[in-house]
DNA sequence: TGTGATGTGTTACAGTGTGTAACACTACAG
DNA sequence: CTGTAGTGTTACACACTGTAACACATCACA
């Protein structure tokens, strides 16, 4: 259960978390080279960011030779699946079949679509159950 | 198309719009009325976020003698689905596909309920469009 | 016609979050 | 032992939010 509801992240935030995400693995500098498309940092507010990531709780560091090597901690599906909850919980009234009438009244996704997906989910999945004898694909 | 990303609703202004949205039309203090259960607000206040919902053009009103009637111009259902349209590009690589293998990966939705209201869904759609020669559901 | 009640417009302000960064400190390499 | 590369601390301005006071307008009624 926990589902302790992490604060919320901003633009920048997001965009790191996007690099980090990429790569499972990256330096303050990783990060901040990447960005460069984007904007240009100081590397001070890259890192800075990136301490307020990890209190934040959405990644970790890892020390090697006085480097730090920020990783996840949670993954960006299930930061979207949180996320999704909330906006149902506020705005679908708790629905998530409001949610998904909404998705296809506006656009956003087709019926045709939905339904293609939701077969391709389901079969999916018991496919990994009947494997889950011997991996265990989303245990913990 | 437009979709022109409204700014983000506060707690308080969700709050407020889940008043409108369920009433369709009020007053000021109509809402602050129904505020009252969580919180308890001054009028002024009450009528500054309803002054901001108008600014972001989430609702508009009416004046009828005097007083305010305020009611949503955009469908909460459509504030979901640019919000997880939203969700969808920043955290899954814009792919809806990501994004419903994690609600069922976050157990938010079982992929059984969701292969349901796939279904569900379309049906409701093909009903519509066999109608859609008299009325016009979702046309504008 | 003057006045109270009711409702609106304007303005404000403190707290928090965000983007941005300077500067100080530390430790390894050479 | 001294750069150099990397980290920690601290700061600050701006925007957004929640909260509200106060002034202004207008309708109903005396």
């Amino acid at each position: 259960m926990a589902k302790q509801r992490k604060p919320a992240l901003s633009d920048l935030e997001n965009k790191v978390m996007a690099i980090v995400w990429a790569q499972e693995q990256c330096s303050a500098d990783d990060v901040r080279t990447q960005l460069k498309g984007a904007a240009s940092l100081k590397d001070s507010t890259v890192r800075t960011i990136l301490r307020r990531l990890e209190q934040k709780g959405y990644v970790t560091h890892r020390t090697e030779a006085r480097t730090y090597f920020y990783s996840p901690i949670v993954q960006s599906q299930h930061v979207a699946a949180e996320a999704v909850q909330g906006i149902v919980q506020r705005l679908c009234n708790g629905s998530v079949e409001d949610l998904l009438v909404g998705l296809v009244d506006s656009e956003v996704l087709s019926a045709e679509k939905l339904s293609e997906l939701a077969k391709k989910i389901s079969n999916a999945k018991a496919k990994d159950q009947a494997k889950s004898k011997t991996r265990r694909p989303k245990g913990v």
